[in-house]
DNA sequence: AGGTGTTTACCTTACG
DNA sequence: CGTAAGGTAAACACCT
């Protein structure tokens, strides 16, 4: 298993490569391993009971925001989207289980057991763009997520301080000459070393927070309800988004770095600024309104994880050349019952492992989730027996991903 | 002025 | 119980 995971296609994603679909793949890797679409999938669903696909651009309208239920449903003031400090931190009955049946995109009052990390992730797997800025984060989250647009704008300010402390983000300096406000993010492809190291982890998974308001109502209110209506979720990918979650949630990897958990009043005489990322070349300045996609079919985590050149430089890294868009190709996968497109572009970011093959968390859990399970095999895969596989197949795989640079 | 980005402090919960 | 992790709040700096 670990080897299926593990044998990464030598492809790598061109990140010229057929921006539009998003869909292209470079070989016909392994077909399972290829695909986040499942989380697309599961985002589609799950944010769009209806089934029908979103597009920010197109969103005006169509959008959950259009027909916010919100708006419908008994005065709900989200206000502060948890009592105290987290989600998990509700007292005892505005907790419930992770409900299979819930519209995030157009409830209002269940807030989406994702990590901002996750959620960040997903904005981006939305977006088309290899980078993606700050405002076409919040844009896409409220789009997707009804909660967040009628929360206090203060989860603004944890998308921000996750953006910055989580080492899976890296900040893309806007060119001089490129208007605008703010850079772009983008998925920090070194977080994949990590991942092979074994720094993997299991962590809990985030209880859904409900407001009381929401319990109260659900409790009087049938089944006519947009939180009531049926679900298209499996459990299954809702699990495995939590999986994803999970591995995502990447924050204070900073190597060595006293843990921000210790608490420290004396206030720093000077604030050391975070290692400035080279400038990168920028590819093109996209309008933060085509940036985004909402949950739908078209992933491409190519983008994500693609480097800037002097992104490499950044890292130290030599860069290969990038794989030729023509091999890319189409793969097809039935998840669960569910038909998808598996968008074998992505290849793992690969760092020059010169240093370590010390993968980030993030990275497995991508991966993990571009092949989350072999529909003809056992099911779904855990993350763990992915390291199992010897060092020498890692090394192996990863001379493949080595080459596979190309994702840069 | 407002958005963006960074950092620190502190809280809550889950896990070993 | 200690620690890790995620979340929240806030201060502050920088930039447009």
């Amino acid at each position: 298993m670990a080897e299926s995971w593990l044998r990464l296609p030598g492809a790598g994603p061109a990140e010229e490569a057929a921006p539009e679909s998003g869909l292209e793949e470079p070989d016909a890797l392994d077909d399972s391993l290829t695909s986040l679409q499942w989380l697309q999938e599961f985002s589609i669903l799950s944010a769009n009971p209806h089934g029908y696909h979103q597009v920010p651009g197109s969103v005006a309208p169509g959008s959950p925001l259009a027909a916010d239920p919100a708006c419908l449903g008994p005065p709900h003031t989200p206000g502060k989207p948890t009592s105290s400090s987290t989600s998990r931190s509700a007292p005892p009955g505005m907790q419930a289980p992770p409900p299979d049946d819930v519209d995030y995109a157009t409830n209002p009052h269940v807030k989406p057991p994702y990590s901002y990390a996750t959620l960040i992730c997903m904005a981006m797997q939305a977006s088309k763009a290899t980078k993606i800025t700050l405002s076409a984060i919040y844009k896409w989250i409220t789009d997707n997520f009804c909660y967040f647009r009628h929360a206090d704008p203060t989860w603004q300010n944890s998308i921000r301080h996750n953006l910055s402390l989580n080492k899976c983000f890296i900040k893309v300096p806007r060119e001089k000459d490129e208007p605008g406000k703010g850079g772009f993010w983008r998925i920090d492809p070194q977080y994949a070393e990590r991942l092979l190291s074994g720094a993997f982890k299991k962590r809990r998974l985030p209880p859904v927070h409900i407001h009381p308001a929401f319990v109260r109502q659900a409790s009087q209110e049938p089944s006519t309800a947009s939180w009531a209506r049926p679900l298209t979720v499996n459990t299954e990918a809702q699990q495995l988004l939590r999986e994803f979650e999970e591995a995502t949630g990447e924050v204070g990897w900073a190597s060595g770095e006293g843990r921000p958990g210790h608490k420290r009043k004396q206030p720093l005489p000077k604030r050391v600024a975070k290692v400035p990322r080279p400038p990168s070349t920028l590819l093109l300045t996209q309008e933060e309104q085509g940036e985004l996609e909402p949950l739908k079919g078209n992933f491409d985590w190519e983008a994500i994880f693609t480097l800037d050149g002097e992104l490499g430089s950044l890292e130290g890294l030599e860069l290969s050349p990038p794989l030729s868009p023509a091999s890319h190709g189409d793969v097809d996968l039935t998840v669960h019952g569910h038909h998808i497109d598996c968008p074998a572009t992505w290849g793992p970011p690969v760092e020059q492992a010169a240093d370590s093959l010390d993968f980030d968390e993030t990275f497995l859990a991508t991966s993990f989730l571009q092949h989350p399970w072999d529909e003809s095999g056992s099911g779904c895969l855990p993350p763990e027996p992915l390291f199992e596989a010897g060092d020498a197949t890692l090394a192996a795989d990863l001379q493949d991903w080595t080459s596979v640079g190309a994702f840069l």
